[in-house]
DNA sequence: CAAAATAGTTAGACTATCTAACTATGACTA
DNA sequence: TAGTCATAGTTAGATAGTCTAACTATTTTG
């Protein structure tokens, strides 16, 4: 008995995120001192947007064929291009994953002839890793899209929200890269 | 030979993510309009932030033994206690995900003993999923760090740039639910 | 009633991580 | 200098959270 159809929804691939509503329903019910109220909506708008705005990003770089940590990988290897040599290591470090982990993203970005391993003459332990000209063709042809993805997460705020926004923006920055022990 | 220490750094268990002033001067060398320079500062930081508030959370919950996606589902079991029955269904459309996933989450809520399934009557197709008093208790505990986690992501605004905040999170809100086609 | 739709599950895939342990190499020290 | 320790990269195996495709059981519909 054949049954070709898959009976999942294949046309509509994004399905739609939870609202933050029910959120802020249940935070009504059990959140407890009623001062806290309003910084805890605003923070599970931001927890909502967080979510979402990671999605929009995976969604828009998509037909590119890579995701935001590959790209991540090749940003950082082509801001290195020209300077001091980058080794799995440093790249670890830079982008506050194990070694492990970028083992496993070089194999599939050199799988693709975007990045290159070499070994270093000096120390035989250590591995120069550089992103290849396709590779820079890649990062070429999607920093449009990145960049204006970025812009478009601002939606329509007015001038005087920008500028306000911006600041914001700051504090928020520091507060978390303190909270998290500053990146470094 | 024995080998018993890795040589990973296990002390320190929560390296820092990259920070975003690599990304910043990428932008300068390649965006092209200086019109959206500033956009895509903010848009950059927009970014940054989301991956570090999810991240915060997460951090946060992990003593609890779950995560934010589990969390979510017994919190959205928890809304339906007393009202319509859920079902794995729609508990997929609620949260955005697939029904395949859905089964996967019950099945680890499950073996936890925290949630638990019961055929229908009515339709014997159908599953009705509920929270268990277990499961209940869990939540009674996470929420307060939940909340709180929330609240901090506020940071040390002000009184002022609390208000104007809030407004543009409403505006972000909206834009992005646009974006994304709207929940629901 | 037969065909189509729906509900839930299973199987298998993928991304992005992690830890632990291994190999090779280099550096330090007694 | 030999032995120990440290460092660099990899491998193996795990986990979370998703997905699609296909399957079973059941219900609805024409």
């Amino acid at each position: 008995m054949e049954r070709k159809t898959g009976n999942e929804c294949t046309a509509d691939q994004q399905l739609p995120a939870l609202g933050i509503d029910p959120y802020l329903e249940l935070m009504d019910k059990t959140a407890a001192q009623d001062a806290d109220r309003k910084s805890i909506r605003m923070g599970l708008v931001m927890l909502w947007l967080s979510d979402n705005i990671l999605d929009v990003m995976d969604v828009d770089l998509a037909p590119f064929g890579i995701t935001e940590s590959k790209l991540d990988m090749l940003l950082l290897l082509m801001l290195h291009e020209g300077r001091e040599l980058i080794t799995p290591s440093g790249i670890a470090d830079r982008l506050g994953i194990r070694r492990a982990s970028v083992t496993a993203l070089l194999d599939w970005l050199e799988k693709r002839g975007w990045v290159s391993r070499e070994q270093s003459a000096k120390d035989r332990r250590m591995i120069h890793v550089s992103i290849t000209p396709e590779g820079r063709a890649l990062v070429n042809q999607v920093l449009p899209t990145f960049w204006s993805t970025c812009a478009s997460l601002l939606g329509d705020l007015d001038a005087e929200e920008r500028s306000v926004f911006e600041k914001i923006l700051g504090k928020l920055h520091r507060s978390i890269e303190t909270k998290i022990g500053v990146g470094r």
